[in-house]
DNA sequence: AAACAGAACTAAAGCGTTTATGTAGAGGAG
DNA sequence: CTCCTCTACATAAACGCTTTAGTTCTGTTT
């Protein structure tokens, strides 16, 4: 059926551990033995047997893929997706595979991260955070098993995380809105118990504060990052006694409902309402108008969970963290604050 | 360290068999020893060895996911992400997890699709397809590895694939036009080497044909599938003699080029110009106006592979292929092929 | 010439499962 | 009471690889 390390090593009359010790290359191996077993094995098409080489020797090569959230995110979520993609490229190049769990059951447990792990022998894993994060993922954290956090704080011996510095997020909205000459601006935010969205908030309320901006409770609401709950949000900003002219909704999605909203409502968007968006998703520089927004560097965060999780496993670095700065996106469904007043005088 | 089948089987006095058979639910096992050994692998917190069982049993309970072209498509493919996420669900569900291989070098080989699959022993694999097809992706569909493809034909004994009825695609775009009174509809397609492009370029022309309508060679025009290479279609096409009133591209992305094309030459979509993209990608509803497009039914196709492959693998069924119906998303862009003289009169 | 060192290789145990084959004991048929 | 048939287990080999601890041989040193 298969052939084995074991034919290899009797076509070649050398032992298996010289076979072995080809493959893995192993120095004490004379030249020509070496040419003539490797050439054997291409005749023959020799394949290692993964679960073999696993077995005796506990490295595997492969990198789980955890998803955390109670809600699959799954593949279609744009900022993961973008930073799974850069991921992959480099952790292969690194010589790894990528094992996707299923959420499906499991051996024994339903959502038992740390079983999936141990039952593949994983040699690391990433872990995609979200909302609404599932407790057993912290098992792994805690366990030997090295693994980086995107989007959730991982604090484990073996452990690191990378995430957008949402504080940043924040500041460069405010900052931008400042320049144009806003002094009040709107927040729409995401779920209330979101970890994320509260972070944005609280920084939201903080760099306002730095630049001796109010924020008035009934210019801060909350949605849940899809389109609708935007659109809700904007009627509801819109017939407050004094509507908003700058608006910032925390996912493009909301920022699209928002601008829907407001040419219902007959205005224009920017020059009667600003609004930025958070994510950068590909449909934002299409729209009418395309959408300032903050984007985050996946390629960057990709790129860099790959490398540290790469020196996590072979003990190069121990538990770390890093933030990553977020980009301002500048397009047209931002403007100055007093454009109508200018054009209307 | 680990805690394997022999201890279990010390601890509970009875041999590592009996354990294993209770483990894979074997009948021969008495109630209460079933119970005893249940409860101290539960207590001792054990997690099969993956290696291990498929070193013996051969079985992996792993599908590969193969993407067979040679750019590589990766993730963040809007088409193949969907189906990828239905997929996955599915499979998963069916008691399968995926394996991505990495792109990178490899054992031996750089390329070696079928060398990832027995080095890893995978149950099935699925084949991505796309452009510019990696020839070598073709020994996994003629080895004994149950296969299904996504938009790529696989033709061997235990392989099965899946793509949308491209000819639909055009047929449902013309009759849709022909409908609304238009009479000469401009193509721009993809890659005059793309097998899909090319399926959708013949099926409309032998479409238009049946209608009676006639294709003027300058009515066609071939892009990348992005952005720019709509834009450049569409200008070719405003400044023929005479120009279209209704444009089939063959991505929406083509169509948003064109759709600028048409703005900067102050015309207006869908009143003088009708536009109509293909694949109906996030951004296709939110930009202005809303895009009419052809989507292609990622969810059946990913919840089909899925079923396919776990009935190649268990026998159920031989070879097949399947083609899955389109779906035409009529919205804005699309409009009736007279109005301009209607509202000019 | 004896002793030794290093290079090139081998033997065999071990990794954690599955599974074919074997067997002890209980119960039923004759 | 013996023989047979089940049921409920046990034994041990096998899966394909790695790795430790040798072994053999060649060449150098003293």
């Amino acid at each position: 059926m298969r052939i084995t390390i074991k034919e290899i090593a009797k076509l070649a009359g050398v032992s298996q551990a010289t076979v072995s010790k080809i493959i893995n290359n192993y120095q004490d191996v004379g030249e020509d033995t070496k040419k003539r077993v490797l050439k054997i094995m291409e005749e023959k098409g020799y394949r290692p047997s993964h679960s073999a080489k696993t077995l005796a020797s506990k490295v595997t090569n492969v990198i789980g893929v955890l998803y955390a959230g109670k809600v699959n995110v799954g593949f279609n979520h744009p900022f993961f997706v973008d930073v799974m993609d850069m991921f992959k490229k480099k952790i292969g190049y690194l010589g790894y595979d990528l094992m996707f769990f299923s959420n499906e059951k499991f051996f024994l447990d339903e959502e038992d991260y740390l079983a999936r792990c141990l039952h593949y022998n994983v040699d690391g894993c990433i872990i995609i955070g979200g909302e609404d994060i599932q407790e057993s993922v912290y098992d792994v954290d805690k366990s030997p098993i090295p693994c980086i956090g995107i989007d959730i704080k991982l604090t484990g011996e073996q452990s690191g995380y990378l995430m957008t510095d949402n504080y940043k997020v924040s500041s460069k909205v405010v900052e931008h809105y400042y320049l144009l000459g806003h002094r009040e601006i709107a927040y729409i935010g995401g779920k209330k118990d979101s970890v994320i969205a509260d972070i944005r908030l609280s920084a939201f309320r903080e760099v306002m504060g730095q630049y001796g901006l109010p924020v008035r409770e009934e210019m801060v609401k909350y949605g849940d990052f899809f389109e609708g709950s935007g659109y809700r949000a904007m009627k509801e900003l819109l017939h407050a006694p004094v509507p908003p002219k700058a608006v910032f909704a925390a996912s493009d999605l909301m920022a699209f409902g928002a601008i829907q909203a407001i040419k219902e409502h007959g205005l224009k968007v920017p020059d009667d309402i600003s609004v930025i968006g958070c994510d950068d998703i590909s449909a934002a520089k299409h729209i009418d108008p395309p959408l300032t927004t903050v984007r985050q560097d996946s390629e960057r965060i990709g790129n860099l969970a790959a490398r540290m999780l790469f020196d996590l496993i072979n003990h190069r670095i121990n538990s770390t963290s890093v933030m990553v700065e977020p980009e301002l996106m500048v397009r047209k469904s931002s403007g100055p604050a007093y454009s109508q007043t200018l054009m209307g005088s």
